[in-house]
RNA sequence: GGCGGGUUGGCGGAGAGGUUACGCAGCGGAUUGCAAAUCCGUGAAGACCGGUUCGAUUCCGGUACCCGCCUCCA
């Protein structure tokens, strides 16, 4: 079997991967919070564990994976657009305008991520369809001591779990120290944090045990990946950005909840992207969305080429220089591909290792680049095999997905 | 201030303690009515200072610079 090698955040190590069973790998990913368009920067985690996922479908069988990413549908930006359409003269309840946008989202969310080639989840959990999990999970961390109640919150005590910090090593202390953060006043201590906050009247709420409120941020993933993936899980994915706090506080409400268990064993993290060298932010005017990029005509292909050129560990930057060169690569690589995927293989002793060598690279920490190399080599030899049959269509181009599922 | 990442040829970007990454651009050539596309060939690197080693771009230490997270944004 493929000896698979992934880079674990929380060691620190690259190591070999072992499924806790085999029958069932299972792989949870932070989602998008749903309130507009996917920018360019949620493409990014997509995209990197989307090739994780195949990878994973092709060793131990596509039936025996099981991969979760959720949809965050409880947010003040939710709530602030529909507000907006409430206050433009739409009759409907906010709770209604509410449901639109998030639904309208989604929507956008599953065509933008299916052009750029990308498996669906198992399942895409809804945060607003696991509030019990969530006061039920909160209500345990209460009883055991993990948590308190303060003035219709319920806060995370943080100095009651000893491993808080260590995925993103950093000590409570320390944090203290850089003192940036909002220090509430019923807070026992300034780096706990919410689990539960009072809602007011004209904004969603449910009923529980401390009043009406809503959930804090990070209790959902928590109370997500255990009802749908258990206690303990192989891979925990995400954006480097979410290292701290939201996966440090992830892990100290499930530690905290399910003591025996292990909660995720691989922390997986893919750095930022930026644009033309410089950070991807509204402020800077270099923000822009996946579907603006398919618009002007981009192909679905060619930014996920573009993305996978780097290694997903790695800073990426959006340029036009580098879009201009995906186009290229991928005019040339794929009508070789197609010939490989329409005649069958030739014969030859390289091709055959093609394959293997493409399975080789993503099992070693999922090196795309170099999983790319080995494609152009073996599109290289197809081409010189096939002199003669090959009529280049620069238009007629094939859908990668087909090109990794085939290795 | 705390934490983390980076510095490879004109550009993007990998692996590997000693052997061609791969590609884009460039250059030379083939083909083409011109051009484009395509094909063949080709030069070019490892921030700086030390250390380990027979040998380091690859390991260790330091310096400089760049970047990200900790803040609405992944």
């Amino acid at each position: 079997m493929t000896r698979i090698r992934l880079y674990n955040t929380r060691t620190r190590a690259k190591e070999d991967f072992a499924p806790i069973d085999p029958a069932n790998v299972r792989m949870y990913v932070c989602g998008p919070t749903v309130y507009d368009r996917a920018h360019l920067g949620n493409a990014r985690p997509v995209i990197v564990f989307d090739v994780l996922f195949r990878l994973l479908r092709h060793v131990y069988g596509p039936d025996h994976v099981t991969y979760v990413r959720n949809f965050t549908d409880v947010d003040d930006k939710i709530n602030a657009e529909a507000q907006r359409r409430k206050d433009a003269g739409d009759p409907r309840s906010l709770e209604d305008l509410i449901r639109e946008r998030t639904d309208e989202t989604i929507r956008w969310y599953h065509e933008d991520m299916a052009a750029l080639g990308n498996l669906p989840p198992a399942a895409e959990p809804r945060a607003t369809e696991y509030i019990g999990q969530m006061i039920a999970m909160i209500s345990d961390l209460i009883a055991r001591g993990h948590a308190y109640e303060k003035a219709g919150h319920v806060l995370f005590r943080v100095r009651s779990y000893e491993g808080y910090g260590k995925l993103s090593g950093r000590s409570v202390d320390d944090m203290i120290a850089g003192a940036r953060v909002e220090v509430a006043p019923f807070k026992e201590d300034p780096m706990d944090f919410v689990l539960w906050k009072p809602s007011t009247p004209d904004l969603p709420g449910w009923e529980s045990p401390w009043g009406r409120g809503r959930p804090g941020w990070h209790i959902e993933c928590s109370a997500m990946s255990h009802e749908l993936l258990g206690d303990s899980f192989d891979i925990h994915g995400g954006g480097i950005d979410l290292q701290f706090p939201h996966h440090e506080n992830e892990i100290a409400q499930s530690m905290c909840a399910h003591p025996e268990s292990e909660f995720a064993r691989v922390w997986m993290h893919n750095e930022m992207l930026q644009v033309e060298g410089r950070k991807m932010s509204k402020s800077l005017g270099n923000f822009f969305t996946v579907r603006d990029l398919l618009d002007r005509g981009i192909p679905g292909e060619v930014i996920r080429f573009v993305m996978l050129m780097t290694h997903y560990s790695r800073p990426m930057d959006w340029t036009e220089k580098k879009r201009h060169e995906a186009d290229k690569r991928l005019d040339t690589l794929l009508p070789a591909l197609t010939i490989a995927l329409e005649k069958g293989r030739p014969p030859s002793g390289a091709w055959r290792d093609v394959p293997r060598a493409i399975r080789d690279s993503l099992s070693n920490d999922l090196n795309t680049a170099d999983a790319i190399a080995c494609l152009e080599m073996a599109g290289d030899l197809l081409v010189k095999a096939h002199r003669g049959d090959l009529v280049h269509q620069s238009g007629d181009r094939v859908d990668l997905t087909q090109l990794q599922s085939s290795s």
